[in-house]
DNA sequence: GTAATAATTGTAAAAAATACGCTCATTCTA
DNA sequence: TAGAATGAGCGTATTTTTTACAATTATTAC
């Protein structure tokens, strides 16, 4: 479907909706966004986030899965719904709605070569480059999601790889949060909610002395939500 | 648009999208929801959220206030886009995306004969029937949102009178987080974020001393706001 | 003028958030 | 191999916020 109507543009007689995927990450305690350069007219080249037309006999969450697989060869990652962007002038070519999805990946684990593969870079999140149509403003839209879902629900484990360690785990939410954490204090929250598992091991790639890894543990997380508890993290 | 869609009805090789609103109110201590019987079909004559197809020249919460308008009267109410329901199976008929709203409306407020011209009624929140297509979802969707946003956003506000007694708020935060509150707690947090003007006047509704009316001062809110508070409510 | 009703007020205790500095484990190098 | 360097890890005191709890006040109805 998307090679026949990527021929002709302006057809404003038709209804297409579009899924677009914001795509974050975190390496060098940085948030980082997947951006890649658009494949069809109008605006072929320029920077875009990544998306397709949503199939008519396709679930729309089902069509923002099957991009990020084709770009990352990611399945299973933390998806969720952004919002429907619905301005009827918001694409010059077709009257199209796009229900964006925000996704968090583990940047350790995409297919790098797929990512190459599509003309897909990586980008700082405060350095995005102008994006086509309202691009820009689902990115900030979905930053202010991320930071407000973060503070509540413990989805910033799924941006760190399996195994963590609580500097690494600060890092990210100094990142999230655009401010400076007390690590003592850090330290103490964190570990009195009791989602945490310590490891043996220790990961010696910052320090000398090596910081010691964790899991995040799921089951305990679920035992907390049941019992009401009002999960907060900084 | 609507009518002549209408007629045909398994129109599964076209993309259509529907502004469906969730419509909150707030009345006798406790929230309710607006809710009409459908009139088109299928599943015609059963109890349906307010909405319509969105019009191709139309943004899709203009749609949505239309609806709004077309029903109760109101215009320049509280309205969110709370999600996109993609599902391709969701509506037997046509493959038809909905960009669900809800809406926050002063129940004293509405015109109450274009409401019942439309065929519309009040339903408490906990004795909602059943709905058409995935409006069940759709409310119990809402009624979430409307919980978590309450707490770190003021609009509670936006169910009440312009003028309200501090009891009367205490009743609406019970019934929107359904669980008693302390009534000396409430109002010293309440008063201690002083979002609140007193006014000269009583409310004598519900008690023979009478309770002090208030309004809410957004000014100062949003002074708060840009002060980086952290606002929260009970 | 007395009973009844809901509105209003204060204080003490507990819990949570914040501020803050030193020691430890390990590696590197002199 | 001793000592310097580096980030990890820990504890305590203070402040702020939240919670728990009961008596008084203004007004109306009888």
């Amino acid at each position: 479907m998307t090679e026949i109507i990527s021929d002709l543009y302006h057809v404003k007689d038709k209804l297409y909706a579009a899924a677009d995927c914001i795509i974050f990450g975190f390496e060098g305690g940085r948030i980082k966004l997947l951006l890649f350069r658009r494949r069809v007219e109008p605006l072929k080249g320029e920077w875009s986030l990544i998306g397709s037309f949503v199939r008519l006999d396709e679930d729309v969450s089902e069509a923002a899965k099957r991009v990020l697989k084709e770009i990352t060869g990611l399945e299973n990652v933390f998806m969720e719904q952004l919002k429907a962007y619905g301005k009827a002038d918001r694409d010059p070519g077709f009257r199209c709605l796009s229900i964006a999805q925000y996704a968090l990946i583990r940047i350790n684990e995409y297919d790098e070569e797929l990512v190459e593969k599509h003309g897909a870079h990586w980008f700082n999140i405060d350095e995005i480059p102008d994006l086509v149509l309202d691009h820009n403003q689902m990115v900030a839209d979905a930053l202010k999601r991320l930071k407000q879902k973060a503070r509540y629900q413990p989805i910033g484990f799924e941006l760190l790889p399996e195994k963590f360690t609580i500097p690494q785990l600060q890092q990210l939410y100094e990142a999230i949060y655009q401010r400076d954490l007390d690590s003592r204090n850090f330290r103490k929250k964190l570990l009195s909610l009791n989602v945490l598992i310590k490891l043996d091991e220790k990961d010696k790639s910052s320090s000398k002395r090596g910081a010691f890894l964790y899991k995040f543990d799921d089951k305990n997380y679920q035992k907390l939500l049941e019992s009401g508890y009002n999960f907060e993290i900084a």
